[in-house]
DNA sequence: CATGAATGAGTTTTCATTCAT
DNA sequence: TATGAATGAAAACTCATTCAT
């Protein structure tokens, strides 16, 4: 059973992180966060040890909003090259989607958290160890199942995949131009059904 | 003849320019820029408007230190597929160039100007342009010379190209893991060579 | 009940108001402020949202203190024309009345207001129409009461009676010479008395 | 003959005092000077010692401005009487008087320097007396030629004509509506030919 | 004399954080 | 736990003044 405070803190965490992911950590402060949860600093502080405690949940919660929907696409799909596939098309509509509209958690946070804030840049680190990851598990079982080629490069697949998503939603973001977004996720299309053997 | 306003300015963006990279505009303070520059704010304030003009003239030299060293290195090679290669073989060392190592202004500038800052993201979209624009044109001169296949799909070649960059250097610098870059710069590589005719 | 705020923020007003009406808006700084409330920076502006709220607060104090005292005078008598003798005798007497002696904050507010202070300026101008109309009403109830003559020119009276207190005063107080002051109030007396049917 | 330095020194002073009119002493600033002259910051502080020595010479300026367009206009009648008369006559446009449209230096200036710039009041209060004996001296000539009644209430009339024209201005600039100048100046109108013999 | 770059103390305002109630 | 008033350091920016050229 919850009790209130891990409600409350959940609550926190679910409201704020939309900002979080908007504004970055310094640009959110705790007005802010009063005005989007409607609670008083006091409150805040009662159910976090500061500023800092909030970001990292949020930064955790948002990450966790984009790997939960991929996984449920993937799901979806018995093949493992369909399951990959899941990510292209997952994020040629990013922009319709609430949780990455903003722009993806781990891109947007990385650059901020990199030289200023080494808590927050080892959750986005162990973020992106978890995703290549999850990339290289469905890539070996995909092999183990004779759909992939055995000969796949993984580190390479796990690296292209990841960056040229990132790279590609960032231009996007910073340009507003899709045609640039659809034409790197139409590469990393054909890319992902040359996996197979 | 440069009036010693104009050495100033040019003094205080060299020196500054490095923190708002690493900083992020935010991040970085009058403080900040006071201690770097060994000036006082009322002489900071005598050469820019604001901090805001700062940084848009730190972003500006900050990029052009990048599209400076790539023209040179492109200078070298004759060929259009060696020009092009300049760009994996830069970024693979991005952490030995000082104007690199705290990762690229594009991408650290994109996230934070995206939803915070108008005038910076309309610089950052247009150095966006600019970097797809002289790919584009590497392109079609390779086309042109017939070292190049005239069937590339020069938009997707410009996206994966710039996008694969970007992102892999992102997660470079937030893993600290140089194999990540590396596999995506081989693989950018292949890419590259394979635009022969 | 008046909560700790109310109370926060009138205790503000109070402290302030005299150093506003002696220095001017420009004059007054945060500094003056502190020093004067004893509270912090951070205090002042959890209670007010800027320096022109306290500012706009404390000139309606600084003027409810006068038009307070005057009108307590005037219930001391039943005359009409007592009533209006009530302005020459405090005005005669404004530098030994703490909320005068620094000057009328009508004529100090106003000239600084006036092409600086938009906000400032035209709470000065209902204070202007505040006192005329007061003085007005008496006029008029001292008509219908048979006590005034019915032909008294109302707008003269209360330009001449509001105009004189304000220039004397100024005079008075440039030039720290009672006897100025004193001989305008002498005439402004005998205007009043005059007024009688 | 006027140096160059004078007449660096007089543009300066003829310049700036409509901003020190207008804006107060506190209010006016270095660059606002600048602005107005043309000059450098070095320029004035090499004609004038400090700002404060501009203020206190704009002051004199702006005020002599007033007095010998006063004197010009009472020149041209021989009765004392009308002399006087030039007084309520020339307030009463005083909008349309560049030297007198953003107010009277006198009342301008007296609230501002009062309790925070001594050198100032003095100049003000000087002024004020300068203003009380002028009117004082035909008072006296008009008595003495028959014109003026020898009982005249000398003081009382000074006091009188100076301290309503100040309060009525500061009335009109303050509240925008000249119909309560123009009653205090036809009492005034009136208060003066009573003076007649 | 004039320039204009530099100074540094000053300004108002915001921030994350604390703590008595 | 929650409140919200208070804190004080730090933020961006302005000012009158100085001084080498």
């Amino acid at each position: 059973m919850t009790s209130k405070a891990e409600r409350t803190k959940q609550f926190i965490i679910e409201k704020t992180a939309p900002i979080f992911n908007t504004k970055g950590y310094a640009g959110t402060s705790l007005n802010d966060m009063m005005a989007v949860t409607g609670l008083t600093k006091g409150s805040i502080y009662g159910n976090f040890d500061n500023k800092d405690a909030v970001a990292l949940a949020a930064f955790a919660y948002n990450f966790r909003l984009v790997i939960v929907y991929i996984k449920e696409e993937m799901d979806k799909y018995p093949s493992y090259i369909d399951k990959l596939l899941v990510y292209p098309n997952t994020y040629r509509k990013y922009h319709k989607l609430p949780f990455l509209k903003n722009g993806c958690p781990v891109a947007n946070t990385s650059t901020e958290a990199d030289d200023t804030h080494p808590a927050l840049k080892e959750k986005v680190n162990a973020a992106i160890g978890y995703w290549r990851n999850s990339v290289e598990k469905q890539l070996k079982a995909g092999i183990k199942s004779g759909e992939i080629n055995p000969a796949t490069n993984i580190v390479e697949v796990c690296g292209v995949l990841t960056a040229l998503i990132q790279g590609a939603v960032l231009h996007a973001k910073a340009s507003g131009k899709m045609q640039y977004l659809n034409a790197s996720m139409d590469y990393l299309e054909n890319f992902i059904k040359n996996l197979k053997n």
